[in-house]
DNA sequence: AACCAGTATGTTATGTTATTACATTCGTCA
DNA sequence: TGACGAATGTAATAACATAACATACTGGTT
């Protein structure tokens, strides 16, 4: 099932141009293309399902190119889907204030980046002394388009 | 593997006075029992482990469970763990502004609730013409306890 | 009481997501 | 070359979640 693959082909820039430049392994750069395809985000397994054309055969091959795509700031987990999709922000120093709102209706994800989040975020955990080192924050509900149509 | 069940048994006591009143089945009132004997969330597989004793045999029997005490309130699922702890806030009207520190060492949860948090998640995905169902923020990372032993 | 409909619960099987363990290959540097 | 560590391949399995169907309990109606 490759639900929707190809369907959005507009390119998120910001991470395309980091990735032209990079030297990761080859199994990266595949999930990423497959990734920078899809309109929306990916399960490993739909990653896979895509890239035995590919030669790829194991789930282990897709989540370690998302551990390093992720360490790389390239790619985000969406926790409340077990998905994966490129980050819109790669310009962004950090990732602190990154949020998703979670389409139920068309799946698709749109990724926010706010600074007064992070900081609030930061002031939140600072009280109670905790040192947080990533945050996930998800927003489900339904969408501009899906709310009209 | 029972984990640290036991360890913790200080009560939250707020969800503890609804789920004293409430006529929800008796698999419910098992697994909100048993949550409420832990310190730290726990995911299905792990409740059912413990409540094989007192006649459960399946995983959806807990699951059921669960998604009961989710609807009424009285329980969260933290997404980045697959787990689910009790809630601290149920005299909260809602559940927006909600979020969880998650120590990575200690494994413990800790619930915050903050307007302000609730508010500018409302204004974020306003700004976007998104309709907010749900929420889902979480913060990993060290805890005071563990930052300091 | 007998019946029915609706809800809740039990049980088996299966689907989906993620990791462990170990083998192999590849690059680098003495 | 050979020794080392890092990256990759592969198989097996663990962990999380749901589908599909059976059974039992509920309250209302005749």
């Amino acid at each position: 099932m490759l639900y929707h693959y190809y369907r959005g082909a507009s390119m998120q820039q910001t991470a395309r141009k980091e990735m032209d430049e990079r030297k990761g392994g080859r199994n990266s750069q595949l999930v990423f293309e497959v990734l920078a395809g899809s309109d929306r985000p990916m399960t490993a397994y739909q990653l896979l399902a895509v890239l035995r054309g590919q030669g790829l055969k194991a789930p282990l091959q897709v989540y370690r190119a998302l551990d390093q795509l992720i360490d790389e700031g390239l790619v985000h987990k969406i926790e409340s889907l077990s998905a994966f999709a490129l980050c819109t922000h790669c310009e962004a120093a950090s990732h602190e204030g990154a949020a998703f709102t979670i389409c139920v209706k068309c799946g698709r994800t749109e990724e926010i980046h706010d600074t007064a989040l992070g900081r609030l975020l930061g002031r939140l955990a600072c009280k109670q002394g905790f040192r947080t080192t990533s945050t996930t924050v998800e927003l489900s509900g339904v969408c501009e388009a899906c709310s009209n149509g």
